[in-house]
RNA sequence: GGGAGCUUAGCUCAGCUGGUUCAGAGCACCUGCCUUACAAGCAGGGGGUCACUGGUUCGAAUCCAGUAGUUCCCA
């Protein structure tokens, strides 16, 4: 069989998906075996794949893989959402560049060009993910806006109005101006910017006298309704009960008195504005005074503002500026930092604005959902976020569901009249029709009496059901599949949306399932470059991950991103990862080209080096395989990567390949071949999950396999007991043969050079003969023999009670033997002491548990011996110079 | 303004309910090697008062309090 030299991932990585495929393995259907599932966090139609997508999927896919090979019935469920206010926005520009205004168009003639839109632009993110590896059953792809979860949208929004927890209500909602809709408070990133402070003199009406409010805003000053100061203020105390006149319009408002006003900021006289400010607003219902809304829905003035009409917000700040001024209103500006408010969606400033909207109650709904976090049957992992997410639940908010968009499920909220509750709530225009006519005793209503309400629904409105829509379980709840597979398992993803999605998920699992949607919810760190900056588009810090995948393989881009992944934790990523996961790559191909490479030679007795190599390095992978099964049920992948790395590189390739390595060209015994490619079969099912790719492509090339055998579905070790005291008698080895080595370098003896050790032991001390035969390989010896005498001209080390003698003959140094042995017994003498201390203080020996003590005994036996040891060293070499 | 977390080697991070896993890992660094699997490599090596101050304890990186710095969430 011929193998390539380099390992070329391109070919392999398409060669395998395809077989994958082909297959079906991916598929899953219930069955009698336990499910495993994860149901994929939605991305955006729009979407294209970016790093944290690359991180988060990289995750679910080793959790998959990895409960695949485990013998779980493995279901990984694609998707994307909707994405109302991106998707919209995206159309709309389309549109405008073919000079198609959306006004001009009707609502269906608009959703058909976005419908179009999405056929050919959406979901190329899944597309990428397929590059990645990621082993979903693509024949399950759900989207938000198919039939079925549409259906079960509407159907939990009629569910829950009929349940009274669906209202709709006036309310200052989060405007986004460029999106000419509401979004939520989630929705809204604050950030600090640099503003002016303006202090603006209203006139008492029929006075000549003045009160100075401060704002930051003066283009609200159109839409104010009183002035408000401290009750308990004597600056004020005058102006109690008089009116003044807002400026340049002269309308006429009240002053008012209400504690809520901060004394101490600007002048401790703060101008009213209901309609734009959700404090104002509260104060305004408080003191029943009117809401004069002076923005036209795009952000500009409307004919309430009287002046200015049709100018944009921030334009209208300046002009009215200029005109207070010429006006002798203004009486002075301030620089001053405030924070303001930007969508998430268009990054333009928020506008809070009065508007009647669609609300969900979501005090009752919550409290399930908080209370299964809190003790632990849902588990947040990290667990750190728990106080985050009770913050959150205790402080919900009635959740503001409806948007000003024609993409996404229209509101089956049914007028038939021009009053406020005059309408209907149904799943179905005839049924709404139905319930019109039961409601007003018309029985004449017909269709075209109807009118259904123009907006839709929040998008996080239908990924909050995904757990359980994607298994049609809201439509059916009894099917087959929402019975096998609901509850999930795990859940990866973000903590930015813990609470737009994580949260609303368990609060609809309980209200709809009565049950967790999962069990875990792993939540990522978020992908930053190496300086801890966050990846933008416009810093131009985020690598393309497809061009990453072309230059470092697949396999190693998943290995790059999970070796800078802790848990919850940011990670910072450096190109320089995925080059270490490529670099891994190569080590294994290598070490397979190796093994490879050996004739067999069946008559050949097996060397006593390999024979104990091999029992070694069983034990190794035994512990090792305990150790990541430890590390992924404490969510660690990172570390149970790092475990499988060292095995791999370490302890596969330099220790035991370098034991049991013919000589060139040299063949090997059946035996040792046969444990070998056993080994290497276990360690790429070890890795498989973290890279599917290169184990796939080894493991059919090391053994004939069958058409349909594949390493990913074939069944993950047990883990077995290993022999510990082998693995420790093992590292006591490593150090005799570094130290061995390490004395070749000093004195330059080639590594081709043989040598000999001399060891002395005592009768129960630690030289372990058995694993001799590999000390004698691996440091290149050509002879062990155990002494009892001082030997002469030698370097000598000690391991564990153990001396170690390499005859060196002229080469020895014995002035520098001297000092390096001496300077050892300091250290050792003041070991000593200080665990002596420790002994000689009685409450230590009194209080401290038995087996500490006793530890503390030994660690003194040891020291004491290891004194003596150096000393008589010493003293023959400095009797001999 | 309110809440939560973090601070351990040059960098990124492990270190559980205090005691040989106690000062660790990976990367980076230094030295020597193109040794017939791999220079995308091999062998060897250096490096930290565990943020600071105090307390509890026989014993603290670990528990407690305060200080400083830092990050995130909410307003």
């Amino acid at each position: 069989m011929h193998i390539p030299s380099k390992y070329d991932p391109a070919s392999v990585e398409d060669k395998w998906y395809a077989y994958w495929m082909e297959q079906g393995f991916f598929r899953s259907k219930p069955d009698d075996r336990e499910p495993y599932c994860i149901v994929i966090p939605p991305p955006n139609v729009t979407g294209v794949l970016h790093m944290g997508h690359m991180l988060n999927n990289t995750l679910q896919d080793v959790l998959i893989r990895r409960a695949r090979m485990k013998g779980k019935n493995a279901l990984w469920v694609p998707g994307t959402d909707h994405a109302s206010i991106a998707t919209e926005a995206r159309v709309v520009n389309m549109l405008g560049e073919k000079g198609i205004r959306k006004e001009d168009l009707t609502r269906d003639e608009f959703l058909a060009h976005a419908w179009k839109w999405k056929e050919k632009h959406g979901g190329i993110i899944l597309e990428q993910l397929k590059k990645l590896g990621a082993s979903c059953d693509w024949e399950r792809t759900r989207f938000t806006m198919d039939e079925a979860l549409s259906e079960s949208v509407i159907k939990v929004f009629v569910d829950l109005f009929n349940k009274g927890k669906v209202y709709r209500g006036v309310r200052m909602v989060n405007w986004d101006p460029q999106a000419g809709t509401a979004v939520s408070d989630e929705e809204v990133n604050y950030r600090e910017v640099q503003s002016k402070l303006y202090y603006i003199r209203y006139q008492l009406e029929g006075e000549d006298d003045f009160i100075t409010i401060a704002t930051t805003r003066p283009e609200t000053i159109l839409g104010d309704t009183a002035v408000c100061v401290h009750p308990e203020d004597d600056r004020f105390r005058k102006f109690h009960g008089k009116r003044v006149l807002i400026p340049l319009i002269n309308r006429s408002v009240p002053v008012i008195i209400d504690d809520y006003v901060d004394r101490e900021f600007g002048t401790g006289a703060l101008k009213i504005t209901p309609a734009h400010d959700i404090n104002d607003y509260e104060l305004g219902i408080r003191h029943n005074l009117e809401s004069i809304d002076i923005f036209n829905d795009d952000g500009t003035l409307n004919e309430a503002a009287q002046i200015f009409v049709g100018e944009d917000r921030f334009r209208a700040r300046d002009l009215i500026v200029s005109e207070l001024e010429q006006a002798g209103n203004l009486v002075k500006t301030e620089d001053y930092v405030n924070k303001v408010g930007y969508s998430e969606r268009t990054d333009a400033a928020i506008e809070p604005k009065l508007s009647l909207q669609w609300f969900l109650k979501m005090k009752e709904l919550s409290k399930p959902a908080l209370e299964q976090v809190m003790n632990d049957h849902i588990k947040l992992q990290p667990a750190k976020f728990k106080n985050t997410y009770r913050h959150w639940m205790d402080n919900v908010k009635d959740w503001c569901i409806s948007r000003q968009l024609w993409w996404g499920h229209r509101i089956p909220a049914y007028f038939y009249g021009d009053g406020p509750n005059d309408f209907v709530v149904a799943e179905s225009a005839e049924a709404a029709l139905e319930l019109a006519r039961e409601r007003t005793g018309k029985a004449t209503l017909g269709a075209e009496d109807l009118r259904q309400d123009e907006d839709v629904l929040d998008t996080w409105f239908s990924s909050w059901l995904w757990p359980i829509s994607v298994f049609d379980g809201i439509r059916y709840p009894h099917n087959k599949d929402i019975n096998y597979y609901y509850p999930t398992n795990d859940l990866v993803t973000a903590p930015d949306i813990l609470f737009f999605w994580v949260a609303r998920m368990i609060i609809a699992g309980y209200e709809y399932r009565n049950e967790k949607p999962f069990d875990t919810v792993y939540l990522t760190g978020m992908v930053r470059d190496s300086k801890r900056r966050k990846m933008s588009k416009s810093l131009g810090n985020s690598p393309d991950p497809i061009e990453l995948i072309k230059k470092y393989s697949a396999d190693g881009v998943r290995v790059g991103m999970l070796f800078c992944s802790p848990a919850g934790n940011d990670l910072l990523f450096d190109e320089s990862l995925t080059e270490q996961g490529r670099n891994f790559s190569n080590k294994i191909w290598n070490a397979f080209r190796l093994i490879k490479s050996w004739k067999v030679d069946p008559t050949l007795e097996q060397p006593a080096h390999s024979a104990v190599a091999a029992d070694w390095f069983d034990s190794k992978l035994k512990r090792a395989f305990k150790k990541t099964d430890d590390q992924f049920q404490k969510y660690r992948i990172s570390d149970a990567l790092m475990i499988v790395y060292k095995l791999f590189w370490d302890e596969f390739s330099s220790w035991y390949l370098e034991t049991i390595k013919p000589a060139y060209e040299a063949p090997i015994d059946a035996v040792t071949y046969e444990r070998t490619i056993g080994f290497i079969d276990q360690l790429l099912h070890m890795l498989h999950p973290f890279m599917p790719f290169i184990t796939e492509e080894i493991w059919q090339l090391v053994s004939p396999r069958k058409d349909g055998e594949s390493l990913m579905v074939s069944l993950m070790p047990q883990p077995e007991k290993h022999d510990r005291n082998l693995i420790k008698q093992f590292e006591d080895l490593k150090d005799v043969v570094t130290s061995i080595r390490s004395i070749r370098k000093d004195k330059n003896i080639p590594p081709k050079e043989v040598m000999k050790l001399l060891v002395r032991s005592s009768a129960n001390g630690n030289y372990h003969s058995a694993l001799e035969p590999v000390i004698m390989k691996l440091a290149n010896l050509s002879e062990v023999e155990l002494i009892l005498d001082d030997p002469d001209d030698s370097i000598s080390f000690i391991v564990k009670n153990v001396e170690y003698f390499v005859p060196v003959g002229s080469l020895v140094d014995r002035e520098e033997e001297i000092k390096k042995l001496e300077s050892e017994l300091e250290y050792t003498k003041g070991f000593l002491s200080s665990v002596q201390k420790k002994m000689s203080n009685e409450r230590f020996v009194r209080n401290a548990p038995e087996q500490v003590v006793e530890k503390e005994r030994q660690k003194m036996a040891d020291a004491e011996a290891k004194i003596s040891v150096l000393e008589s060293q010493i003293e023959k070499l400095r009797s001999l110079r």
